[in-house]
Formats: C-alpha cells, structure tokens, sequence
DNA sequence: CTCCTTTAGTGGACATAGTCAACAATTAAT
DNA sequence: ATTAATTGTTGACTATGTCCACTAAAGGAG
C-alpha cells in the first residue's frame, strides 16, 4: 500500500458519484427514437466525418459486428451515406446525409442543454472552476488512460 | 444561450473522456465470476447492510424487477441472506453471509489497486491536486445531481 | 510475383443487461 | 373502511454486447 487510503476512496467515492451523473445525462438524451449507442455512434460520425467504420469502433470501443449492424440500421434510415474508399478497398468513408445532421444537430443541442441545466444554480465563478477542475483531471489522467488501455 | 459555448463543449468532452475512465475500470472489475452490475450490488450492500432491496434499487438506480433476480442469484450463491423485516412484511433485511463478505472485500482490493495504477506515474502533489479537483467537482454538483433527479 | 499474415467489415448465433407490464401482499392516507 | 401507494416478484420482451467463422482486400517477406 503506497498510497493513503483516504485517497483512494475519495477517488472512488467520486467515481460512483460521476457513475450517476453520467447515467443521469444518458438516459435522457434519448426520445429520438434511437437507443443511446446509436445516438452516440451519429454524434461520432458528426464529429468525425468522413470516417471508416473501424475509427468509430476504436474510439467508442466497441465490438466490430455490432458497428456493423448499427451502421448498416442508421443507413437503412437514411441518416448517413458510405462511399466506397479510393484508398482501402476494404473500407468506406462514412459521412452524414442532410437527414443524419439533422440529427447530428438534435443531439448536441439537447447535450448542450442538459450540460446548461446540470450547472444551473452555479454563479459563473463556480462554473469555471468546475470547468478547470475538469481539465486539470483530464490532463493528468489523459496519457494513463492511453497507458493502461495499451497494457490490457 | 446564457453560457459560454468554450464551457459546455469542454464539460462535455470531460463526460466523454471520463466515460472512458470509468469504462476501463469497469471492464476489471470482473474475474470474479460476476458480471458488474452484480459486483455493484454486493460492493453496494456490503456498504449500505443492513438493508432493503429498494434501498439498493434506489442507490444504484437499477430496475426493481431486475434487482430482484439478482438478489434471488446472490442468495441462492450463499452471498447474502434474508430476514424479514419486523418493520414492514413487505420487505427483507439484506446482510452478506460471511462467502459473501469474502468476495465484498476482494471488490474492494481489486479497486483500490486500479486506482493505484491509474494514479501510477504522477507525483504526490499532483495525486492530491487530482484527488481536490474531484471533491470540489463533487461538492458543486452534488446537490444539483439530487435536484434533477427530482425534476426528472 | 507468390505465399503468408494482418486488417476491415459482415452475418449467424448467442449471452448479458435492462425494461415494461401485470400482479400479490402490505402499508399509508383519507 | 376504502382507496392509494409501496415493495417485491414473475413473465415477456427489447436492447446491448460478445464470439466465431467467413470474405475480401492490404501489406509484407522472400
């Protein structure tokens, strides 16, 4: 044991703790009607296009086939489009069609929200506080992350 | 729009780098031979015990009839025991058995070491430095998270 | 080039996780 | 006393995620 105790469970206490915040911002960025992993794989692609299938897969961590399907559900929909690559002929260069900003657009501006609602109550002192507080955290943690996902 | 847009957009890139964290974590939490949203209702009860099912239901914020099952699993696994409550028929008093305290502990070995190895790499003072940006984080969100919830 | 390995994507089958509605028993409220 | 709300349980279902096998194309190494 190397480290104080106390440390270590503040920092899981806080964890739990975000854990609910996240659940809470989560549930309710739905009534779409798209599940919360297509929202996010729309927000993904609005971020990130043009993009292959596999850039999406690596950066919300998820399983190939059910990438696969999802794309597949949001093209049958008509929210995004695939191009063949002129690059890799294995790959197809994802992008949103006008109905798929649309929703790209719906996404962010109810995240938006929801972000304005959780700090409603904060004076805009308190606000930027949290705000550094936030990316103090993110950038000490940021190259363990990378670490700790290489070691597994 | 009262907020700066800077502001929001970097809260949420914090909730999307932090799911990640927590993503990682949880990924380990497992090898126990229970899945994690069964870890969590042990490491909840070891916490909370004595207690009720709707206790756990409403701490973890999980389905009623989902809780239910697991605790009918834990207890047919000799985890956890039941006695009915003296104070309302309608319920149990939930207590780990000792098989049950064994594997809360282990929980909490396991975590406390992935915290360690996140943490591993920074000095002391930026250990603290992150550990005092969690806590003020916590204590300006705290009771908004209540509030919403309630809104909601 | 040819052979071998790796990578990207797809689909079937399955496992896990979580939700919803209906219900019985009990307690709380009027 | 009657009605309403709470607690827990079950069945049926949807959503989410995993595993495996497979095709097709790239990327080497010789």
């Amino acid at each position: 044991m190397s480290l104080d105790e106390g440390i270590i469970a503040d920092i899981r206490q806080f964890n739990r703790f975000y854990t609910n915040i996240l659940g809470v911002l989560n549930k309710h960025v739905l009534d779409t009607g798209y599940t919360l992993t297509e929202a996010r794989v729309v927000l993904e692609i609005g971020f990130m296009e043009p993009c292959i299938a596999n850039q999406l897969v690596e950066k919300l961590d998820m399983d190939r086939s059910y990438m696969s399907r999802i794309i597949s559900k949001l093209q049958k929909d008509g929210l995004l489009e695939k191009e063949s690559s002129p690059l890799d002929n294995r790959t197809s260069l994802i992008r949103l069609t006008p109905k798929g900003a649309e929703l790209f657009q719906q996404l962010n501006e109810r995240s938006d929200e929801q972000i304005e609602r959780l700090l409603d109550g904060l004076s805009p002192t308190e606000i930027t506080e949290v705000r550094s507080s936030m990316l103090f955290i993110q950038s000490k943690m940021n190259r363990l992350e990378r670490a700790q996902n290489d070691s597994i």
